[in-house]
DNA sequence: TGGAACGCTCGTTCTTAGCA
DNA sequence: TGCTAAGAACGAGCGTTCCA
């Protein structure tokens, strides 16, 4: 029998309560924050003229919103990890931080996305007036260059990926199940009953989705060319009929479709002096390209005419190893470190690591990882297996999920 | 198990309103 | 009148769920 207990006392609270509450936007900006940051860096350091061009109205026409105001939401909203347009809206509506860069003005999420993608060129030369400014507060020390990559997801489903023969392949698959539907269709055609009828309607429906994504891969095919890897050996890489810039690549976990993000980072304060999107999943290529990009960079703003002449180091992961970036480095007389591929077998210190760490090791070959717990993948023991010729991974075990029909069937699933 | 429907997010387009 | 902002509608794309 339950023991009788008094009910414990709370502190009384009222909801009917008139209080007003002062909220001065100025002290929101407090020096040493990110968001004042931002804002000092719009209102005195950056020369945001490079946005007018774009406008139209000087004599006649509405107001527009001054590029400083979007800057600081849009810089400020990226910052929390904010990128959708709408959210950056719902927040100059609700946040006092956003209240306070925003100056309490509301811009529609058309303006902020129109603002975006209409003034990429001008963002990426702001880019550079902060990194003179940087420059300017002694944040760059030019001693080391840190380079790495990070794989992130497009919009764009793996499962409309292929070489052009698959491709082909699937668009022949298409045609065949299109034709046996019609087949199917015209042999039922004078359907008499109501469920004879429905089933009809929901056959025509599926013919009709099917000749969609028929035609989607049929213009693709039409309209593009298959794309070629690069190196010695190039061959053809997988297409993708939604977004072609991007590549299918492995990950830590499983594959995706989207692009190698490469930063380069000074050591001195972490500034990133560079940041590109790789439609590659090797980063090897993607080397050149980026120190190439700093170099000019530099010289362009008149930090340096020859940066990797003052001995800077630069220093990337694995990775970016291979012969043709060596030969790269060793030519040009840039004092890089990469390790090769093979450093840890010849490293005493990782001797012991599967002892220490327990959960991963690395076989003899250095190519292939696996993954032993057991309790990863709903304790099926996922193994995850990478290989550097681009085997992918396997799947782990469960409910198969994913993508709806047409994408399913141009996977072939 | 395959396919359809649905929910969700996001950007774009079109139309209308507002402003000088 | 001509421009921009705002609002509504639309479409693309993805992933999940439900059902035959």
């Amino acid at each position: 029998m339950a023991k009788f207990k008094p009910k414990p006392r709370f502190k009384p609270y009222n909801h009917d309560q008139n209080a007003m509450v002062v909220i001065n936007y100025q002290d929101q900006l407090q020096p040493g924050t990110f968001e004042h940051a931002v804002h000092y860096l719009i209102e005195h350091k950056l020369d945001l003229s490079v946005f007018y061009p774009k406008y139209r109205n000087e004599d006649t026409g509405r107001l527009a919103y001054d590029p400083a105001i979007l800057l600081k939401i849009i810089l400020f909203a990226y910052s929390r990890g904010i990128t959708s347009s709408r959210e950056m809206q719902w927040c100059c509506e609700t946040n006092i931080q956003f209240k306070a860069l925003s100056c309490e003005t509301v811009p529609h999420f058309t303006t902020l996305a129109k603002f975006v993608s209409g003034h990429a060129e001008a963002i990426e030369e702001l880019f550079e007036q902060v990194l003179l400014v940087c420059h300017e507060q002694g944040l760059l020390g030019n001693e080391l260059f840190a380079i790495d990559g990070c794989k992130m997801s497009s919009n764009a489903s793996k499962e409309w990926s292929g070489t052009f023969k698959e491709l082909e392949e699937k668009r022949t698959k298409l045609r065949r199940l299109i034709r046996h539907h019609l087949k199917a269709h015209y042999e039922r055609d004078e359907a008499e009953t109501e469920v004879e009828l429905d089933r009809d309607i929901r056959r025509a429906k599926t013919i009709l989705s099917l000749d969609e994504a028929l035609q989607k891969v049929d213009r693709f095919l039409k309209t593009n060319r298959p794309r070629m890897g690069r190196g010695k050996r190039s061959k053809e890489v997988k297409s993708n009929i939604t977004d072609n810039e991007s590549a299918k690549m492995t990950t830590s976990k499983g594959t995706i479709q989207g692009y190698n993000g490469v930063a380069t980072v000074d050591k001195k304060y972490q500034v990133i002096i560079d940041a590109q999107a790789f439609g590659e999943g090797q980063e090897h290529h993607t080397l050149q390209p980026v120190l190439e990009t700093v170099e000019a960079r530099y010289k362009k703003l008149g930090i340096a005419k020859n940066i990797y002449q003052q001995n800077t180091v630069i220093t990337a992961d694995t990775g970016f190893a291979n012969e043709a970036n060596m030969q790269y480095l060793h030519e040009r007389q840039i004092n890089g470190y990469i390790p090769d591929n093979k450093f840890r077998s010849r490293d005493p210190k990782f001797q012991n690591q599967k002892a220490k760490y327990g959960k991963r090791h690395q076989n003899q070959t250095n190519t292939r990882w696996e993954d032993m717990s057991p309790d990863v993948g709903g304790g099926t023991g996922v193994r995850q297996h990478w290989h550097e010729q681009g085997v992918e991974p396997l799947q782990p075990a469960g409910p198969k999920k994913g993508p709806g029909s047409v994408a399913a069937l141009l996977s072939g699933a």
